[in-house]
DNA sequence: ATAATATATGCCGTTACAGGAATGTGTCAA
DNA sequence: TTGACACATTCCTGTAACGGCATATATTAT
């Protein structure tokens, strides 16, 4: 069999940096795609593609008026990816926060002075 | 141009869902390859290439005994994916709690209250 | 040394998909 | 209507991802 059929989901949507990257700037407010084009500095086919896979995953929405169109993000749809990645929090938290290490030190200390006085 | 590579950075090695499968697989625990492959039901190969994959972006690391080769989940490779996903979490969250909800409608009554009394 | 086991790797065919260039579509202005 | 503007879409090309299959490599067992 060939490759994986495309699923196009929002995991697939923000693994390219250039999808990051527009979604970051839609944070910001609204915009049309002239704007995104002047400001991120690609040329407007490229723009206008990535907004087409964004908006078929549901990551931005898009409202028209005159001839321009105005993208807006939809963050609501990057909660299944946040929901995934959460599920691994503890694996980077319990080293930061280190409550959990030190408690466990202080046990084996007053162990070792209990056993070995 | 063509497509990133999967090997570049966490966002890309997690778009495929058999490498979240693998990440969610081992994030019982460390296995052997043909645990992994009995598990999953795919072939060893294609276990043993996602694992490649997930072990060049660091977010598994490996450990050799005998013949047999332990996978280990390093799930901190998984913090700038939770990091930069988190910067969009008030999409969602004002939607739940209700906060940007509420402080809009006090704006409402208050503005109501100084115009119409 | 030979066989069996555990895993990795190389090759191949198919398909995805990013970017460039050119063109199509729809809307406003004169 | 004609032209300018804003944007989408199509065609093309190069690269590489995925899976299957076969094979290589390394370790243990006999």
């Amino acid at each position: 069999m060939a490759r994986a059929a495309t699923t196009l989901d929002p995991f697939n949507a923000i693994a390219e940096p250039k999808r990051r990257k527009v979604l970051e700037t839609l944070a910001g407010g609204e915009q049309p795609v002239n704007d995104l084009v002047e400001c991120l500095g690609w040329s407007q086919p490229v723009v206008s593609k990535h907004l087409a896979v964004l908006k078929e995953v549901g990551l931005v929405s898009m409202r028209q008026h005159g001839r321009q169109r105005f993208y807006r993000l939809n963050g609501e749809a990057l909660k299944p990816v946040h929901d995934w990645v959460k599920t691994f929090e503890r694996f980077w938290t319990t080293h930061l926060d280190g409550i959990k290490t030190r408690a466990e030190r202080k046990q084996r200390e007053q162990r070792s002075n209990t056993s070995v006085p």
